[in-house]
DNA sequence: CTTGACTGGTAATGTCCGTTACCTTACCGG
DNA sequence: CCGGTAAGGTAACGGACATTACCAGTCAAG
């Protein structure tokens, strides 16, 4: 007997949805502090109450779950990127709240968890490295490039591998301080150190450290104007 | 019967120290593939040959032989980073080659090595992901920082937060391309792509995407206000 | 040559873990 | 209220692994 359940949400026992997220919840926190190799099942179990059996069901085995949970973190993540509703601000305003959004992904303890998690197991899971890649850091710095272009189309800047400009802006918000994060050195920013690092960063990929301070200055529009 | 060993080099066996450093390398290999919690000590020794007995007289356990192995890494790839005779140099020359420095440490088997089986285990060892981030990143930070300073000194550059500066211009060496590499989704970049990678990184950091114009150079309408 | 300390090899020990077999329970339709 | 189905729970199985014993070989000193 197998009945179709996508239309119907017959909520029979405490919704499959529910529970599955559950468990991505309770695996995240352990994978995530841990590591894929030194997380037992066990150890999710005992944070998330119930049976392995219930893991195994939904799952069917740890690579499956660690496969979903890398997965689902690092589309989440993806959709907060969207530029919607910027197109048409200047590029210093759309690089501002891209760059604002960046960091609050970057330092957000799901991307921070899959960050540290999937490193070691890059060579174990190649294809979901690769989707963590493409859809996170790789299409953000594709969506970036593409606003670059577009502000070059328009004459704004002159500039020819925006690619990699693009991937250079990138990286400035996976800095010293998101590695400290990763790291567990330090906590995630406060709204100010955030604001504070976007602005920098902005700042220096747009007029350079020779323009930084002397010109027209991003600086004194943005903050505490 | 305790005879002192630190002075006489008596060589007996295959040198103490040979034995070590063997060991080190095969460690090298399995702990920076797998990540340590998957590494078992016999694939250590099916690299190295010898025994266990061996690996543990040396550093008594499987933490003691990863903590050495990742302090030793971080020690030599903060040795290539002095900055030697560069201070004669105008800004642009000591940051290009500061950039290259960087980035083939960034990009060598070891550091790579290390970021890749570091993350997960930071919880596990926060004293040595401090060691890692203080000798590695941290002080690259901090020497740069140093390099600026002083050319704001010689009022090259007007910058304030010349610390900030440094960790995002150490933050575009740990671009996607280096993600990628770390991420086995990609080699590490041949010579004429890292040499690019730092003449863009360098001519952004200088003067953005504002001043940047073909190859890195500078459009040079843009300061002396 | 003998002694002795150390290295190498094998295997044991105790534990942990992924996975599964089997039993128990709760919920469903009648 | 009753039986059936599927999920939850218990515990076992089989393997891996860190660590340690134990034995044999080897090199250096006496």
């Amino acid at each position: 007997m197998e009945l179709q359940m996508a239309t119907a949400t017959h909520a029979r026992r405490p919704s499959k949805n529910a529970r599955r997220a559950a468990i991505l919840e309770a695996a995240a926190q352990v994978f995530f502090e841990q590591g894929y190799a030194a997380t037992s099942i066990d150890a999710i179990i005992k944070r998330l109450g119930g049976s392995k059996r219930t893991i195994y069901n939904e799952f069917g085995s740890k690579e499956g779950l660690f496969t979903a949970l890398v997965s689902e973190n690092a589309g989440t993540a993806l959709s907060a990127l969207a530029v919607d509703g910027l197109e048409g601000r200047s590029l210093s305003e759309v690089l501002l709240e891209f760059g604002r959004r960046l960091l609050a992904i970057y330092m957000s303890p799901g991307l921070i968890g899959v960050y540290r998690s999937i490193m070691p197991e890059a060579g174990r899971f190649p294809e979901l490295a690769r989707e963590f890649f493409e859809k996170g850091p790789g299409r953000a710095s594709d969506r970036l490039a593409e606003v670059l272009e577009e502000a070059r189309d328009r004459g704004e800047i002159e500039l020819e591998d925006c690619r990699g400009a693009a991937d250079h802006f990138v990286g400035m918000f996976r800095d010293n301080l998101h590695l400290q994060v990763v790291l567990g050195l330090r906590p995630p920013p406060s709204p100010p150190e955030a604001e504070a690092a976007v602005t920098s960063a902005v700042g220096i990929f747009l007029h350079g450290i020779y323009g930084v301070d002397r010109e027209g200055r991003a600086k004194g529009q943005m903050s505490n104007g």
